[in-house]
DNA sequence: TCATGGGTGTTGATTTTTCACCGTCCAAGG
DNA sequence: CCTTGGACGGTGAAAAATCAACACCCATGA
């Protein structure tokens, strides 16, 4: 699990849709894209990040479905881990509180209940 | 203030290492990355980030500075809500999760509570 | 049988990115 | 005065990414 060399821009677009529906195939990826090129050049950036190993493909349908090769969990975690060091100098504190003040997240009242009693769980089982 | 196209593999990782330190200098950046180019190298990426409006110069002492255009308030929100979006399905409730169980923040005693405290302190206000 | 259309890979040209060479400027030291 | 060293930018060449044209396959249906 060598680290590889970050993306580039076109990648880092076509893997954050593909992370975002969890899988996708190449025309739902075309969808997906603000500014979409050719359907054959998307096909090669799908083709190039199988070769990198980022994602795998699997023979769905009558099409290919293309998935993260590293696990949903993980990928989260090392997304976050990342804007953690980046943007948070690694406050835990800090990227709460911008997270639950995300105008997107007005904080339904039973999240905030939910959230409220997981990290108090999570400080028991901590321990 | 026009939507920028995304940005290329140095210029990203050139970003990070400075949204990451609040302001650095070509040398600084240099310093931090793991696979370094040369030291002019290094400034021609900041040139096309001045440029594309990214960064911003400033002559602090015997050299530039360079730092964000984008206050870094925004530049956080802006990347938690990316994340948050790409790979969380926008539940807050899950962001939350992995933030509090990433190991690098085991979650000390108090910080926790704090944690609780702006979380209840939030919801009065958001009402 | 012969279109037609969706899904795919290959290839090579164009565009962008990446990078180091080189010249300039300035300050400190000899 | 001359040299040395750090900080800087311009420039163009090399490398990578981006992309579309094209060809292939296999269904489906006229």
């Amino acid at each position: 699990m060598a680290e590889m060399p970050p993306l580039s821009r076109r990648e880092r677009q076509v893997m954050d849709i593909i992370h975002e529906l969890g899988g996708a195939t190449a025309a739902q990826i075309r969808k997906r894209m603000s500014d979409p090129p050719t359907d054959s050049a998307v096909r090669s950036v799908l083709r190039i990040l199988v070769r990198k190993g980022h994602l795998v493909k699997e023979y769905d349908a009558p099409r290919y479905v293309y998935s993260p090769r590293i696990p949903a969990r993980a990928a989260r975690r090392n997304a976050m881990r990342h804007v953690l060091k980046t943007f948070f100098g690694g406050s835990v504190e800090g990227a709460v509180a911008t997270l639950i003040t995300l105008e997107e997240g007005p904080l339904e009242e039973d999240e905030r209940e939910r959230i409220l009693a997981m990290i108090a769980k999570a400080s028991e089982e901590g321990r």
